[in-house]
RNA sequence: GAGCCCAUAGCUCAGUUGGCAGAGCAUCUGACUUUUAAUCAGAGGGCCGCUGGUUCGAUCCCAGCUGGGCUCACCA
């Protein structure tokens, strides 16, 4: 890019030459910063306007200027930092002669500046660092962009997240949230005594996860490799290690299309906890997430795309027959009869309808007619054993499972069960899936016999839950896109 | 992967029933020492996404391509 520079830049770049001749330099890494903004503003609270002055509070703050307006021989900026903005004013006979007009010839919106000074409130009643000395501390040669409309272009926003940034402080915030999200949730399962781990991103079997993995190849071991499309596998190893409560908040990824909810990696929270049952789990979830609305909101309910979501206690409970009876205005005992089961998905396109597992074709119903309908927060049971390969058999109803899906705003956030702790059930489970892929599934599992070895060892019984960070995060900065909540979303290459 | 929509100055957007390309902000010059999208006067700034086609002439019409958005499909 460098050498393709149109005026405004050009302009710029000779500031930074006006810089060297006076002997000032444009990139100095030696400034000490001694303030936030927020640390100023905190200074000056309670004081009155007018007492201000007189207690000449010194701070000195740097940070991006984001607003810029000259008046000859004063000028008003805003400088914008980590913990927010200030208003800071330099004048010509406060700085002085030749530093202000240093000032007037070399300093842009965009710049990077140091100021030091007392703060005062304007008549306007602004806070204001009266600025004794200032100093540039990084030039910047590319132009922001316009001070009202700011930076809309959302393929601009999301290749040049920096400018996004920079100039949209709701989009710093959602990524501020995101992260004190991420942090209560890590506080929360420490507190109970969960033990943080990392397991391998590069998986000689990808599994864990019904989905198309990412394969790479390592040259020294020349073997291929799976980017994780789940880490339950190895979570489940440390749970017969021992480990009885672990978890592990990271990257998955998987191989498939893009769109406002799904990026190609995401963020997932897996947790798992020995001697807990499904039923434990969905109670966990309940105060954890519950708390967390509370921790973001101060109160359990909050807004999501003009409506709202309701986090408070207990939780709407629903079987996925049940669910499709309600939403699909079917008798529920007759989806336990085969035939009808395969009408109805005939009926809705379901691809397969004819020779699909039941299970699989109850699954699909349930997503067409029910899943998006859900407002939530529910607990969706009853899933049966099909499309369930890790999770534990409900007792004494063999064809189901002891597994729940949380479904908020028709949307799937957590996955959950007790988990399959039998080897030969599990073996069996495997088999089952190694067929599928044999018929031309390329989502269905591989024999993993590292896994099947651990388990013969014997895993505790436990129950196990992910939560997919993204689209929580969606739902708790109200972001129609998951695109929004990733810092640098996936796109095409550059055209 | 399919359908629909979009791409004009650094940014936000107009516009041309096909005839030398526009505004605001930003930039540059000048005035202005408590402003808040500061104000006032003047100036410069464009491969109208790319490649073809139609046409005397294309930023505009047509086709293809590239990138993006939304919806659907797949999934979490």
């Amino acid at each position: 890019m460098t050498g393709e520079w149109n005026d405004l830049m050009r302009d710029r770049f000779r500031k930074v030459d006006t810089l060297a001749a006076s002997g000032t330099a444009a990139y100095p890494n030696d400034q000490k910063v001694g303030w936030t903004t927020a640390a100023a503003r905190a200074a000056a609270a309670g004081i009155p306007p007018e007492d201000l002055p007189g207690k000449s509070i010194r701070v000195d703050i740097a940070g991006r200027i984001v607003a810029l307006r000259r008046f000859g021989k004063a000028t008003f900026l805003v400088l914008s930092d980590r913990a927010g903005r200030l208003q800071a004013y330099l004048k010509r006979d406060a700085v002085g002669e030749a530093a202000y007009d240093l000032f007037l010839s070399t300093v842009d919106a965009g710049d990077i500046l140091w100021v030091e000074g007392t703060l005062f409130v304007t008549r306007t009643g602004e806070l204001t660092v009266e600025a004794a000395r200032y100093r540039m501390l990084t030039k910047g040669i590319r132009p922001l962009p316009e001070k009202w409309h700011g930076l809309s272009d959302v393929e601009t926003r999301y290749r040049q997240r920096y400018v996004d940034l920079i100039v949209n402080e709701e989009v710093r915030e959602i990524f501020r949230r995101r992260a004190r999200i991420v942090s209560f949730l890590r506080e929360y399962l420490v507190r109970r005594d969960f033990l943080e781990v990392e397991t391998p991103m590069m998986q000689p079997v990808a599994g864990g996860a019904t989905a198309r993995p990412f394969v790479t190849h390592h040259n020294a071991l020349d073997m291929d490799l799976y980017l994780r499309i789940a880490p339950e596998l190895y979570l489940k190893r440390l749970l017969v290690g021992g480990f009885e409560r672990v978890f592990e908040i990271n990257r998955n990824f998987r191989n498939e299309g893009i769109s406002t909810q799904h990026n190609p990696e995401f963020t997932m929270l897996e947790f798992y906890q020995a001697y807990a049952t499904f039923g434990d789990l969905m109670a966990l979830t309940e105060d954890m997430l519950s708390s967390l609305a509370v921790g973001i909101f101060g109160d359990t309910k909050f807004p999501y795309q003009g409506g709202t979501v309701d986090f408070t206690p207990p939780w709407e409970r629903l079987t996925v027959a049940g669910a499709v009876a309600r939403y699909g205005g079917v008798p529920e005992e007759r989806l336990a009869e085969e035939g009808f089961l395969r009408e109805m998905a005939g009926r809705l396109g379901i691809p397969d309808a004819a020779t699909s597992p039941p299970g699989n074709l109850l699954v699909a119903v349930f997503e067409e007619v029910a899943e998006r309908k859900v407002a939530g927060p529910t607990f969706v049971t009853g899933y049966p054993i099909e499309v369930s390969p890790l999770s534990r058999r409900t007792d004494g109803r063999p064809h189901l499972v002891d597994r729940f899906e949380l479904i908020v705003r028709g949307r799937e956030i957590a996955n959950a069960f007790s988990e399959l702790n039998d080897p030969v059930d599990q073996r069996g489970r495997f088999e089952e899936q190694l067929l599928r892929r044999e018929r031309g599934d390329e989502e269905a599992h591989f024999m993993d016999e590292d896994f099947l070895r651990a388990l013969e060892y014997g895993m505790p019984p436990a129950a196990g839950e992910g939560i997919g960070i993204d689209r929580l995060v969606m739902l708790l900065t109200d972001s129609p896109s998951i695109r929004e909540v990733i810092l640098f979303p996936q796109l095409r290459k550059e055209g």
